[in-house]
RNA sequence: GACCCCAUCGUCUAGAGGCCUAGGACACCGGCCUUUCACGCCGGCAACGCGGGUUCAAAUCCCGCUGGGGUCACCA
């Protein structure tokens, strides 16, 4: 089967976790099929769309992966192709001009409502002749829509779906500007990209079947279409910024992983047996439309969190080190090249306990910024009473007679000492971590020993105050 | 309000009439491990919205109700 498919953002604003998803799907069934995934930004309303949009919009699908096929499409750079549609229709006389008042139509909008009715333009220009039109008016061009009968949809994604051809509106092609609509728009631009399926979200699915008209008053075979469930936030409701409605790039920046943003979004609404963690290579073998579900779901951290911990425990440290050194940025104090090298050490220890890189970084923040006296936690600062404080100082001697500073031996050694001093290991280990890291819950006290080096740790335990 | 869509544990879901005493994952609760927080391991709680049909048999098919969502722009 050919395929090709389509991601359609509008630049109005960031690419929300919604329309990443649509990206996703629309990139996966595309690459199961060994199609093409195209990319069209629709800025049609110039009023509305912006550059930084644009940009942050292709930043974020760049971060995540999804990468198109061929050139991206400006859809304003295709107006005359739209107008040229229009007025084809208009010659043919499948459209005509229409020259109401935004006044009049607000009025029949009202009318609609209180009837009961969802048509609300009565078509009162659809056969008048055009020659009493009012000349202070510049007309918009409507499209015909067939008066009666049925109009049935197979979708991928919802099935057949059907709706009475007079619930559709003769809406707007051309505004009085002269300028595309949208509607029309994404017409002629998915016809002449080949698109031949279209995954979107469902709030299109009232669009379909006004689209699916003009394909057919334009001669044009309509494409497949496959409506995907909408992502609500955590309460059921709307997804807003509260809950889940950032940009991409605001995951990046909590600290997600992309793979894992791309897995998590991708069980979302689909599904393939009992899997949950997906390869990027699975997930193209598996992807089908029809495995997508019809109902709505909702948007939990939680869950996202635990997809991300699994691809943090499986990235190369290399990599996870760059990664978590970006957040350092921002931050003046922090010697990076010696936090690099620490890091390295201690992530092995630190992989197992975040959830996300901004909690990994933070938590090994203390390898370049030593405690701060009085330690502000209570708790930690308690640990190091006079007590701890002389068998600190007594454990840097014996510490520093250690040979090779590895995980083992000063393991051994911090152990051996507590023994010899006939106290339980937590009681020396609590002090060293309070003294080491200034708080009470760090990774491993024998990881941040090693982490830290001979030097730092003596240097530490001499500054305990 | 009109039209369209949807409905399995708290959440994401498996389930295509008998394999369902409804499975998995996240979250939650308990236990083990333990130098802290975690990780890991073991165990637990927890769902077919309601009412009618169809059928020998229904989470699965049909109808109604209820609930949720979407759309009704010279926005996309």
């Amino acid at each position: 089967m050919n395929v090709v498919t389509r991601f359609a953002p509008s630049p109005t604003g960031y690419l929300h976790i919604g329309g990443a998803r649509t990206a996703l799907f629309n990139w996966l069934f595309a690459r199961h099929h060994g199609g093409q995934y195209k990319l069209r930004i629709e800025d049609t309303d110039a009023k509305r769309s912006t550059k930084p949009a644009i940009n942050a919009i292709i930043d974020s699908l760049t971060w995540l992966g999804l990468e198109n096929d061929g050139e991206t499409i400006f859809q304003s750079s295709r107006r005359n192709l739209h107008v040229a549609a229009a007025e084809k229709l208009l010659a043919e006389n499948k459209a005509y001009r229409c020259y109401c008042s935004s006044e009049e139509l607000s009025e029949m909008r009202t009318k609609a409502r209180a009837s009961r009715t969802t048509n609300s333009y009565d078509r009162r220009w659809r056969d008048r002749d055009p020659a009493d039109h009012p000349s202070d008016i510049s007309p918009v061009v409507r499209i015909k829509m067939p008066l009666g009968g049925v109009t049935t949809i197979n979708d991928k994604v919802q099935g057949a779906v059907s709706v009475n051809n007079e619930e559709l509106d003769d809406f707007i092609l051309l505004r009085s500007d002269g300028t595309p609509t949208y509607m029309h728009s994404v017409v002629v631009d998915d016809h002449d990209m080949e698109v031949t399926h279209i995954i979107r979200g469902d709030d299109h699915l009232n669009n379909a079947f006004r689209q699916y008209h003009l394909y057919q008053a334009l001669n044009w075979k309509p494409p497949e279409y496959a409506h995907i469930p909408l992502i609500h936030g955590q309460d059921g409701q709307k997804l807003s910024k509260r809950h889940g409605a950032l940009g991409v790039e605001a995951y990046k920046e909590m600290g997600y992983l992309p793979e894992a943003v791309r897995n998590y979004l991708l069980r979302l609404g689909w599904s393939h047996k009992d899997h949950e963690l997906i390869s990027t290579k699975n997930a193209i073998a598996w992807f089908k439309l029809s495995s997508i579900n019809k109902g709505p779901s909702r948007f939990d951290f939680d869950r996202l969190d635990s997809v991300n911990k699994h691809y943090i425990s499986e990235c190369e440290d290399e990599k996870l080190v760059q990664l978590i050194i970006e957040f350092a940025r921002g931050h003046k104090d922090i010697d990076e090249k010696l936090f690099v090298e620490r890091l390295l050490l201690l992530l092995p220890a630190l992989k197992k306990r975040a959830k996300n890189l901004k909690e990994m970084f933070n938590d090994a923040l203390f390898l370049v910024i030593p405690p701060a006296y009085p330690v502000k936690d209570k708790k930690a600062a308690n640990c190091l009473g006079p007590d701890s404080k002389k068998l600190l100082r007594s454990l840097s001697l014996t510490l520093n007679e250690i040979e090779d500073w590895d995980l083992d031996r000063t393991e051994k050694c911090v152990r051996s000492f507590a023994e010899a001093h006939g106290v339980k290991l937590a009681d020396v280990a609590k002090p060293l971590r309070v003294a080491l890291t200034g708080s009470l819950a760090s990774p491993g006290i024998f990881e941040v020993v090693v982490a830290l080096g001979r030097e730092e740790v003596a240097s530490r335990l001499k500054n305990v105050k």
